[in-house]
DNA sequence: TCTATTCATCGTCTTATGGCGATATGTTTA
DNA sequence: TAAACATATCGCCATAAGACGATGAATAGA
């Protein structure tokens, strides 16, 4: 049996999550379940590439997969992958105002240097 | 300027949290600010190695940075980087009792079966 | 000023990752 | 059963990432 803790699992579920086409792909599939071939002209990328990170999203538990006909059809498994992404998003746009912010203040101290 | 969007940040910042090593990092500085020299007893990883760890959070903007003498104290930018770890054992939880669950279920069809 | 300490950075190696085209597999449809 | 379709998988390449020891730069203390 190979066990897997908590700890190699989020290492997983964030490895999986810390790529811009598959938080793409989430997003794409917030919307609901969508098989491959919607998938596919949505994404300026090889079939070959967006079946690799589809089942990447897979393996991590992220997504889940039904084979219907000759279609395979993909969704989000647990919407609380979407909280997750939230948060961080929070957390990116903190550090822009406080760029922001620190770029106001350079801006100011060389305005009194001239 | 780099323009920085919140997609390229968002990115960053969950490459950064996806490797053991720099999770085991910030739960240590979880207990407050650390010298480098307090932190390299407690990891099995070479100077160099934990210095590269420290850096990728730092660029991150998870990790704080402030040189005293000759130390160089690291800490938690902003505590809610630990939310977004929170919510991600949430999920790996979850799916770790999917799996005993789908376990005992396998288990049970195969003593029916004999 | 010489030495020790603390830490970042460099160079190198090995492995992982993302991308693609080509091929394989399974499923409908003709 | 052959052809067409939908996907997964393979093999390859290029680049990124993690690990380490060695070196460099800054500070503190003798």
């Amino acid at each position: 049996m190979t066990q897997k803790t908590v700890s190699d699992l989020r290492v997983k579920i964030l490895s999986a999550l810390s790529d811009p086409t598959r938080l793409e792909l989430l997003e794409y599939l917030s919307g609901g379940e969508r098989c491959v071939c919607e998938i596919l002209p949505a994404f300026q990328r090889s079939q070959s590439t967006i079946s690799k990170h589809l089942n990447i999203l897979y393996e991590a538990d992220i997504l889940e997969r039904k084979v219907d006909g000759k279609r395979t059809v993909y969704c989000i498994k647990d919407p609380r992958v979407f909280e997750i992404i939230r948060r961080v998003d929070s957390l990116a746009l903190t550090q822009i105002s406080q760029l922001a912010e620190a770029g106001k203040i350079l801006e100011k101290s060389l305005n009194n240097r001239s």
